[in-house]
DNA sequence: TTGAAAGCGCTAACAC
DNA sequence: GTGTTAGCGCTTTCAA
């Protein structure tokens, strides 16, 4: 007995159509060479069987998988989540299929590094916010397709990102103009090591400080971990115990921003009468909350991203003909996205001075 | 000259190993029947030449793509991004990728079902949250692969759910217990079409309110947009206008929830003393605002929606066979999760009455 | 504008 | 345990 129906052949749709399978395979693909008469019939048989050209067999010939990858730390973040959700429709509209490797872990990451199994399976590889070691990049060059950096710079190979740096600076520089002297700075631990640009934001921040004239004071550094509550109370704890306690705080990102809002208001400190805060990102929460924040667009990374990936599938074949482009065919072009401060209502000036 | 030097192939490997391409295919498959000095020696020839298996050429074979396909309407939610993040790594380690496709608006929507670009492409496919039309869910059945519906409940067909409705009843009468008699509910109007559950979820927090013999007052039941704050603003302003205002809002998501929270508290009322707020989710955000809410683990349903689908994938071939799982093999099988009531610190009893 | 034939890289029978 | 053979479903010369 016959396992499941199998699915319709382009033989099929060739015989019911009464013409050859090279015909059908022209028809199918919108080539210009083939009369208006077949192609109607070729369609029609085609709809009727309920056919769809198999990637797999196409593929096998023509060298290309129709299919564009893309390595994320996870997916459970609103910035991998944008990111991704601009890209898919775009690969769609290009005809291409969206794979996602989730590397959750050391462990995960290591198993992909190892058996790299996007090799051959994709035409171009979109990695989204890794740190990636030298040893990781250079395995990744092995892959023989285009490889696209994206929230993250890596020397000598295409990369998109915002400028961190600048983005650090705007908000604490909005900070330093609304009048504030002792400004905190909110770190997040993540537990996956990966990093998400934290480190360049806090040169920002560190950048405005000493452009202002005021010295960096590690006590005014926290980190909060991403999933526990606690240590956000402990952190805003720590703040305020200090003999000279902050009078605004810039976090690296709009969670913990919010979290910490959330528990300054709880523990009756008035934002932002008493206490400022700014995030990074312009999550969709933070306009929900009124919060102050440097917007990115991971939307636009995503969509950029996935456009560098499409120009260079396209250009692989002939990359060796004419050096048209520079010598490396925009092989190691760097596109940076600008942030901008987008003030609310959790920045103000500080509270006039009580002691002094 | 030649194109991007071309991926080495099995035959490659079986030169350079001095045995016959069935044999490295056999070893590079793990198959038992090859000698450990052999496999050694095709391992060492398969590195050397950074050979790895075409899934395109082998699936031509086996007509098993090694892919699993996740229908979502957008990745930007805490729900979906939660889901995929635990899908992928399971389906990586069956030995399989994960192609998503991303639907966000009507009309990527239309052309998906025109085109199912799935079919032929895949050997599952997992739809999640989506609300189909009985066309819509007509087409996919043509797919002639298994389809799991997750988030959503379809006749006849294997679905993974969360009991919504349960969940909603629980957060009513959370509050009811604590004394509260006013309660409102907060919809979220979302942009694309598609909705989260929400139907259930007011249907569980009218049968608490009708099992406590509270009238069902649709003046509590406000609409917030998921995308604007002012609108979060009216709302809380409806509410608190009422002659008879509530003392407690169930948000049918932590996100608006939370922005509830923030907008009453910057407005001064104190949550949870003269306003409790409970939301739907757990979200991480949930545990860091100390936010009272109902959890479920769209983790667990990723991942059990995951395995459904292996299991199904695994049977399909075997299915005419013996009839041993019931009629269909666990086709029409529905599982559904639990959800859990977890009291932080935007519930308590409401303020004494002064005017009564 | 259409058809015939060759083969993409692999797996699965079947022999040995 | 290993090799030989015959395709899987498509695209692509090349001829007509």
């Amino acid at each position: 007995m016959p396992p499941t129906q199998r699915h319709a052949t382009l033989a099929d749709v060739a015989a019911r159509a009464g013409v050859s399978p090279s015909t059908v395979s022209r028809a199918m693909r919108g080539l210009p060479t083939v009369s208006p008469e077949v192609r109607a019939r070729v369609e029609q048989a085609a709809r009727e069987l309920n056919f769809a050209v198999s990637r797999q067999a196409a593929s096998l010939v023509t060298g290309r998988t129709g299919v564009v990858a893309a390595l994320v730390p996870t997916l459970d973040s609103w910035f991998m989540g944008s990111a991704l959700s601009s890209l898919g429709p775009l690969l769609r509209a290009s005809g291409r299929e969206m794979n996602v490797y989730v590397l959750p872990d050391l462990a995960e990451r290591a198993s992909f590094f190892e058996r790299l199994p996007a090799r051959r399976n994709a035409d171009a590889l979109l990695v989204f916010g890794f740190d990636l070691t030298q040893e990781e990049t250079a395995r990744l060059d092995e892959l023989e397709m285009p490889v696209i950096y994206v929230s993250q710079h890596t020397e000598g190979r295409p990369s998109v990102y915002v400028d961190d740096v600048a983005g650090g600076c705007k908000a604490t520089r909005h900070l330093l103009h609304l009048g504030h002297r002792r400004i905190a700075f909110a770190h997040v631990a993540s537990s996956h090591g990966f990093h998400f640009s934290s480190r360049e934001r806090l040169l920002g921040y560190r950048q405005a400080l000493a452009e202002a004239g005021i010295p960096f004071d590690d006590e005014l550094v926290i980190t909060i971990a991403s999933d526990d509550r606690r240590s956000v109370l402990e952190g805003v704890g720590r703040l305020l115990a200090l003999r000279e306690p902050p009078t605004a705080v810039f976090a690296e990102h709009d969670e913990p921003a919010l979290s910490l809002v959330s528990t300054l208001r709880k523990a009756r400190v008035a934002v932002p009468e008493r206490m400022s805060v700014i995030g990074f990102d312009d999550h969709r929460m933070a306009e929900w909350a009124d919060l102050s924040t440097i917007a990115q667009s991971p939307a636009d990374m995503g969509r950029i991203a996935g456009e560098l990936a499409l120009e260079l599938i396209e250009s692989d074949g002939a990359e060796r003909d004419a050096r048209d482009g520079g010598e490396d065919g925009g092989r190691s072009r760097h596109i940076v996205l600008p942030t901008l401060l987008i003030p609310r209502g959790t920045t103000a000036p500080p509270p006039a001075p009580e002691d002094e």
